[in-house]
DNA sequence: CACTTTTCCCAAAACGTTTTGGAAAAAGGA
DNA sequence: TCCTTTTTCCAAAACGTTTTGGGAAAAGTG
């Protein structure tokens, strides 16, 4: 048996040739201890700044990087944190949650860490692949998007004590941290704006029954109509479907329009606009002039169309930074009690929201 | 200093605490040496069938699962795979990328491998995040998506001999592997079935120039044109942005109708619709009826529209799962070049592919 | 100069696996 | 019975880091 180390094995004929250095390789290089090297590149105050600099200057030279694994299993950490996400949901739409995913990974990175991704086609399989993540000492701490009101992730990551933010809220005593938008906020104030302009019958039509954002989205609407003075009128609440989020939008759409006194606005999440325009378009009413408009969130096409849809623009990027900046100190030992953040969310008037006609 | 094993850490007061059980613990409580369990677990025939079926039972019955870090360092492989997305270039519509992500996933998993997800905001930051994976020695392979006619990644890869699949193909004439949908037949195939209904102006609103899928398009649809016996007209091909699909679309389809003699059909992809049918819109005329349409990508608009769009559909589930096969087998060691697949297009008839009136 | 403090470095342990190279025990063969 | 083969297990090495607990040399102090 050889306790000498191997070196790089070049010629092995097995793909992939390594071609990098080690730390004990570079230590030798340097006639230094891999202690002393190691110490020297972390910034350590026990080693020489001359030293150092030429620690440095080697390691840069050779491109010596330490190997992950290594340090991971050292340190006793994964540098990795999880995220599954769903798409039967149609929640990847547009570019809502590519932002978000997008200020996620970026601050992932920055701090030297890994994202794993997971997808899941059902709820069993959501759940599945986040606990192969957990109990397979996969992550350090986990993501959660798209939160139900029950949403059993929760509690298993809360029963367990493993580290995670919400991107979202959901119906938990305990604490934990979570960065959430203001949809209450958002929905009143689009409410109150529309109202302001004359419109005194505003439609809803909300997302899904079971999650938590339309929650927010009604209590704002309701909201908008006490400020407003106006009655709550049930029949102009509708809810679609996260699966078909266009097809059901179409219908209750349709169905809005069915009212003897019919809606003169309609706020909703702009992922349903599709469904809504082919109803409108159906019904002769054109978009914006016949029936006001304001979505939530500024997808593509909301800028595209004309008449140009006005929105409330949540910023999903910073939101995706905070939620890892967070979870980052609830993995240092932080109480995620600490960390609950909800988001103002701003509106963007464009053309859809004139006053009725 | 202690050589002893300190056990699980209970009562630390740093957040999670792991409740999980060691090898070393696990052979401890079987009273066999770490080496046994380890084979027992992995079914070495050196170990008896007696003392197996006994490690298997208390593994099970203690939840025990190899600490994948540690088998990381000792094996000298990350099972990880990585792959950079680039949400500027709008890849990720609707089910199309998702389907695709979905299939890579589950394989993986499959594998008891590791999907880890780059977000890079341009060309520049694409390369950068794939350098840190695979000069950090964070992954054995890479999935590229996205594939440029000259795409650096490819040329980076191949002078290292780094493991990696192509979704897509580029111009390299060394070999790699890579799984594509045979776009060019696809497209062939629609113009036939167009021309055969009678069309005799098809345009082609093609996809982003520099991007290798637009070139295989072009190619059947010039080959559609040969074997119809019709000629080339450069007025009826036109090009649209990947940052702006439905802007750069609607303006050139409203540049595609200023001939003298304009097209009866076109042939696009499903991405860039909405500019098509808010410019068609525009000039007044029924997409299917007035222009026959069909689309590259079944998303979920092409289904709900109506009339429903006629689209050509790639089965993207499936070859992302033959990628990440075929990546295993090159990480395996296995020649590259043994794996060049292409795949078939189907193609749906729906609604908005008519003879022309 | 003798003693204490500070500076700078390092050997060895540790993280939790898998692999290597036996070795003891059991079984088989003459 | 004695030798060979097979079965079954294991101690130690190895993967590449970081951390621990000094220790030698240099610098300061009286």
């Amino acid at each position: 048996m050889f306790l000498e180390q191997s070196g790089n094995r070049i010629g092995f004929g097995e793909g992939f040739k390594s071609m990098t250095i080690n730390l004990k390789q570079l230590s030798k290089l340097l006639k230094l201890s891999p202690t002393t090297v190691s110490r020297a590149l972390a910034d350590y105050p026990d080693v020489s700044a001359k030293t150092r600099a030429r620690v440095k200057q080697m390691a840069i030279q050779h491109g010596y990087q330490p190997n992950p694994v290594a340090r991971r299993l050292q340190k006793g950490k994964t540098e990795t944190i999880g995220i599954v996400i769903t798409p039967e949901q149609n929640y990847f739409s547009d570019t809502f949650f590519i932002d978000l995913l997008s200020g996620i990974s970026n601050q992932i990175t920055r701090a030297g860490y890994e994202l794993i991704l997971g997808v899941a086609s059902d709820e069993e399989h959501e759940m599945q692949s986040m606990r192969r993540m957990v109990e397979g000492k996969r992550v350090d701490g986990m993501i959660l998007t798209l939160i139900r009101e029950q949403d059993p992730r929760v509690g298993y990551l809360l029963d367990r004590d493993f580290p995670f933010v919400l991107y979202g809220r959901t119906r938990e005593t305990r604490p934990y941290a979570f960065v959430d938008m203001d949809g209450k906020q958002a929905f009143e104030k689009a409410f109150t704006y529309l109202a302001g302009l004359g419109h005194r019958r505003i439609a809803l039509l909300n997302g899904e029954p079971g999650f938590m954002f339309p929650v927010g989205c009604r209590e704002g609407y309701e909201s908008g109509l006490f400020l407003s003075g106006l009655e709550l009128d049930p029949d102009l609440i509708r809810e679609w479907k996260h699966k078909d989020p266009s097809q059901s939008s179409y219908r209750w759409t349709l169905e809005l329009f069915k009212n003897d006194n019919p809606p003169t606005a309609i706020l909703f999440q702009t992922e349903a606009v599709n469904g809504i325009f082919k109803a409108l378009d159906e019904l002769d009413l054109q978009p914006g002039k016949d029936v006001a408009l304001i979505g939530y969130d500024d997808l593509e096409i909301a800028r595209i169309h004309r008449p140009s849809l006005s929105v409330l623009r949540p910023q999903a990027r910073e939101a995706g930074q905070r939620v890892v900046n967070i979870l980052m100190e609830v993995i240092k030992g932080e109480d995620p009690g600490k960390f609950q953040e909800i988001h103002q969310v701003e509106m963007v008037i464009r053309e859809t929201s004139l006053p009725p006609s």
